[in-house]
RNA sequence: GGGGGAUUUCCCGAGCGGCCAAAGGGGGCAGACUGUAAAUCUGUUGUCACUGACUUCGGUGGUCCGAAUCCACCAUCCCCCA
């Protein structure tokens, strides 16, 4: 099966400009495509994973991926699929933004040489001239037109400014920078950005007339039509500094049924026949679903052992599994009041609970327990002998520390 | 430039000068049921030295025995007219 086939089967393409003459460019390995990510954190999260898998994926079929950071237009924000204004970010913040993705991307793109490459188009868009711009590029652009564009017509009611307005041209001339000088021809994106890349290939088009192409990446969205890769605490990042690899595990090891098979889907490299046969599963059998998901994408994110400590991790708390690595939180003779630790305080110190009005409430509510006990009284307090060989604290099912004093 | 409206706890959104730590919903957390899922039901959801005290209702001052509620100024946002 060739490469463009694989990417439709497995749900990933969303809309394309010209199909024949995709497929063709990158089945062929000829396509030099880019991405463009906004530095705004400075992390990937999951939400960018599925670009990085693309770029994978089709850099492994021979073709050249061009990673473009927005430093430049993350000075504007995109205002596509927002409701409010995005704030705006230093170029100090943007720099150190920059470095953390080149790190992080490099984990799945090959940046050697002759392979991928990383720009910003900083280094073209900070230097523009805005006569110059108006007349070269302004005159390519029909506000009519702009306006008619789904990502502005949401904007349309709350209110949009101009510096917002001004990053679909922006973006096309990024496509349009790229285009002349290395040679790019095409454009990916997430699906929400479809009308900026349009800009783009029609900028090409008219000022050069030569032909690229875009196509955008399907949305991942749960089965409630919400982007996944945000959790209450925020997004799910790939720096394990952000999220654990625990907590990454634990995040796909969580996802609804009707979600499972597409995850696996989209976003593992496991061979589509596997998968095939994984969607005949039902009911209980699901779990056996998540629990691949959840390792192969630990995996693929932060390595063979640190996907082998979650699983062990996981399968120990909730079954039957021997005792598996398990994050620990050290007691010292700072903590203690009377020569004892009471057990809200434990809770706290363990980052269990946010607060001991919290801690409190859940074990009013019969939901902590100390090595299997459960605790009932609030006021329970242990002293460090107790403590001194290590207690597993758990608040709830899924949340646990163990407690050690030193 | 002129006129009008808004700003409440994680979010949305009620809120009479005292009975307001502030209705209701969403979300979160915990419990039951389960499959570490979904749905459902129950409890809980400002902080702490927790039968009590303290700090919250855009900001700063003021009126009052008493203010989220009244007044003044400032800030931000929205709408209408130009």
């Amino acid at each position: 099966m060739k490469i463009y086939d694989e990417l439709v089967a497995r749900g990933l393409i969303a809309q394309v400009t010209d199909e024949a003459q995709i497929k063709d460019l990158i089945n062929e390995g000829k396509a030099v495509f880019y991405i463009g990510f906004d530095p705004t954190a400075d992390s990937l999260h999951v939400g960018h994973f599925m670009a990085l898998c693309l770029m994978k994926r089709l850099q492994m079929a021979g073709n050249r991926p061009i990673v473009l950071i927005g430093g430049g237009t993350a000075m504007i924000g995109d205002p596509s699929g927002r409701t409010d204004m995005r704030q705006m970010m230093t170029p100090e913040t943007i720099q150190h933004n920059c470095d953390c993705f080149y790190k992080q991307m490099s984990r799945f793109i090959d940046f050697g040489e002759g392979k991928a490459i990383m720009v910003n188009n900083a280094d073209w868009l900070m230097n523009l001239n805005y006569i110059d711009v108006l007349r070269d590029v302004g005159a390519c652009f029909s506000v009519n037109r702009m306006l008619t564009a789904e990502c502005y017509k949401q904007r349309m009611e709350k209110g949009l400014s101009f510096l917002e307005f001004n990053y679909m041209i922006m973006q096309s001339y990024d496509f349009y920078h790229l285009y002349q000088h290395y040679d790019c021809n095409m454009q990916f994106g997430g699906d929400d950005q479809w009308s900026n890349m349009l800009g783009g290939t029609e900028l090409i088009r008219r000022k050069l007339g030569k032909d690229a192409y875009a196509m955008t990446i399907t949305l991942l969205l749960n089965s409630e039509g919400k982007k996944m890769g945000k959790t209450q605490s925020g997004a799910v990042w790939l720096d394990p500094n952000k999220t654990t690899p625990y907590d990454f595990y634990q995040y796909w090891r969580n996802v609804a049924d009707a979600d499972v098979l597409k995850c696996i889907r989209m976003l593992t490299f496991l061979p589509l026949e596997q998968i095939d046969e994984m969607d005949k599963w039902e009911g209980a059998q699901l779990n056996q679903a998540k629990e691949i998901l959840a390792y192969e994408l630990t995996k693929l994110v932060h390595g063979d052992e640190e996907a082998d400590k979650a699983q062990a991790s996981a399968r120990a708390l909730f079954g039957t599994g021997e005792n598996a690595p398990v994050p620990t939180c050290t007691i010292t003779a700072d903590d203690l009041f009377d020569g004892k630790i009471d057990i809200p305080s434990l809770l706290v110190k363990g980052g269990l609970v946010k607060s001991k009005s919290e801690a409190r409430q859940a074990i009013q509510q019969g939901g902590v327990t100390l090595d299997g006990e459960k605790i009932t009284d609030v006021r329970a307090s242990f002293t460090p002998d107790e403590l001194k060989d290590g207690k597993l604290l758990k608040k709830g099912k899924k949340s646990f520390i163990k407690v050690i004093f030193e």
